[in-house]
DNA sequence: ATGAAAGCGCTAACAG
DNA sequence: CTGTTAGCGCTTTCAT
């Protein structure tokens, strides 16, 4: 199919048949545009793309111990396999795009120990990593070095890492003044606890700091330790109004935590918003599809994939100094989830 | 950290210190234990262990021309970024943990331009590659060679691929059953267009076939063709009632289309089940959660992920001759979107 | 603007 | 069981 099937067409064999040197080849193909003759670099591009030719990679990666090779890390958990969260889903699939068109490649890598980061970075001299899904704390103990590493929703203070988050306190914030704003004074709080992620902790921050302001003390705000899945939210719902008699909103700090507590309150007899207010974290596409719709804090997912890719790349082609962490924008997006709490 | 913290250990500095050759190194590291003395291995582990020994991968890809790598192509619409669908993340990751356990490794590479594949093959020296979201179309026209190739949910006969894909034919069946079985005479059937994709034209045909037993014929079944979106069913359903009035049960061929579809006649003021029945595929999460629960054909992911692993590691390691596809089993879930016909 | 030499770290193939 | 000899295809460095 391919112009001339050689099986594998080299450098030296473009060199040959332009009557030229490998290194200048070589040259071409890099577009070193000032090392070679205006000409020639016609030329030379003709024939690669005569023959065929393709560039070898590991070749590549072990003369210039430089791959183009960006990792995406995600721990594992002992149960299975990665990509849990569509959240991460959308950071994977638009950070691979975004690198591609900049010449680069992505590998997928699960992370069982701590310590696969490392030897990973350097068995493949990579040139950068993005971390997904780690907890703060293991962050903390990253320890690869001369490599740009940035992390996707942490607060870890390492400063090998450069942070992409959203701005969860603000987040947090939002959620309890449109709760207030609504007329609520008994809120319950739920999601994981705080102290595992910085993420939580900023959201619990925001909410907290908002109903102070309203007068609300920290302690009369009811708190709900639950995992971030559909399943505990819907066990919440099940039994929040005889844990919580007197609540009459619930902020949770995600939507599919908050789509679960959905389901749970209407198989419980309770109606959302009518008994119950509810607020969520996210904009998942399924938050908009649950009756009523949800009320929640979106993120700005492109701004995340664009800032991740942007600073990662950055960093690689001769970024230095230390760099800031960044926080991306968050925005209410009202549906029908909220009302005024009933006399 | 590591033991000894040398920037670089390679495989002539583990030699010179155990005062062996660096093949007999080399060896040891790659498990050849038939070609070294058991001290030897011993003696050597240790040292290497010691040293923080960590293989350059490109280095071993480029004297072995053979990466150890294991691509996962997705193709890239015009639009964004990749790993869509639910369906394929499930896949991408399962596959990724399964490689992982077995010394490989995934590359991630959306696909814009065929001849990405063929290129890509050769210039990693791939071992081998999965293609997930591709048409049969498509994978027709992959002329890669030399390498084996999966094709997920594929019922092209391209020999170079083999094709991994739930019974969609006794998918369709099974759900036609169920229609019929609760009485249901006026059917339809939304999905993507058949020609397009072997995975819906299977479903259709075991559709129309248990209908055909049981005397409806293909034309008196309705046919919608919509894009496999939420926005699409719901489109559908605002005015499925207006458009097949007579009609009393619908076979989606995916749960995201099932979900919005239930949305959409929902908001049209159609009840589920009691004026419509519906049935989807796949069993996503998000079935579970809708009101009522979405009845649909289960697929085997994990069983799908498995053999996808299972088949290009064997493949990889010695297999050869050509290879039958594979089909998984499918079954009915039963949850409340199905009832009897309102007479 | 172009080229020659040297070597990245590893493994295949054969020799002992 | 172990060592030797040759590269894999490319880029670096330095020369011209």
């Amino acid at each position: 199919m391919c112009p001339e099937d050689q099986v594998t067409v080299k450098l030296s064999d473009i060199a040959a048949e332009a009557g030229v040197s490998v290194m200048t080849v070589s040259n071409v193909m890099n577009g070193k545009r000032a090392r070679v003759g205006a000409a020639t670099i016609d030329r030379v591009r003709e024939i690669a793309d005569r023959m065929g030719y393709v560039p070898n990679i590991p070749a590549r990666s072990l003369a210039a111990s430089r791959s183009h090779i960006v990792a995406m890390f995600v721990p594992v958990g002992e149960n299975n396999s990665l990509l849990v969260s569509p959240h991460t889903v959308a950071v994977i699939g638009g950070v691979e795009q975004q690198l591609r068109h900049r010449g680069y490649h992505v590998l997928l890598r699960g992370i069982e120990h701590e310590g696969d980061v490392a030897e990973a970075i350097r068995g493949w001299s990579l040139d950068g990593a993005i971390l997904v899904e780690f907890t703060d704390a293991e962050i903390d103990r990253i320890a690869a070095d001369g490599v740009p590493l940035v992390a996707i929703d942490s607060y870890s203070t390492n400063p090998r890492t450069v942070g992409v988050r959203t701005d969860d306190y603000r987040g947090g914030r939002l959620a309890a003044e449109h709760l207030l704003a609504a007329g609520h004074r008994r809120l319950l709080f739920a999601g994981p606890p705080h102290e595992a992620t910085g993420v939580v902790a900023q959201r619990w921050d925001g909410f907290r700091t908002a109903c102070a302001e309203a007068g609300i003390a920290g302690e009369d705000i009811a708190v709900e330790e639950v995992l971030t899945s559909f399943e505990d939210g819907r066990e919440l719902g099940l039994h929040l109004r005889a844990r919580h008699p007197d609540v009459t909103a619930v902020f949770a700090t995600a939507d599919v935590l908050a789509v679960g507590l959905m389901a749970g309150l209407h198989e419980s007899g309770a109606a959302v918003p009518a008994d119950l207010s509810l607020v969520g974290f996210d904009d998942l596409d399924i938050s908009a599809y649950t009756t009523p719709g949800l009320t929640t804090i979106a993120q700005d997912m492109p701004a995340k994939v664009a800032e991740a890719s942007r600073i990662i790349l950055e960093e690689i082609e001769g970024g230095e100094g230390p760099r800031a962490p960044v926080s991306l924008g968050v925005a209410l997006v009202e549906r029908g989830s909220v009302a005024a709490p009933r006399e």
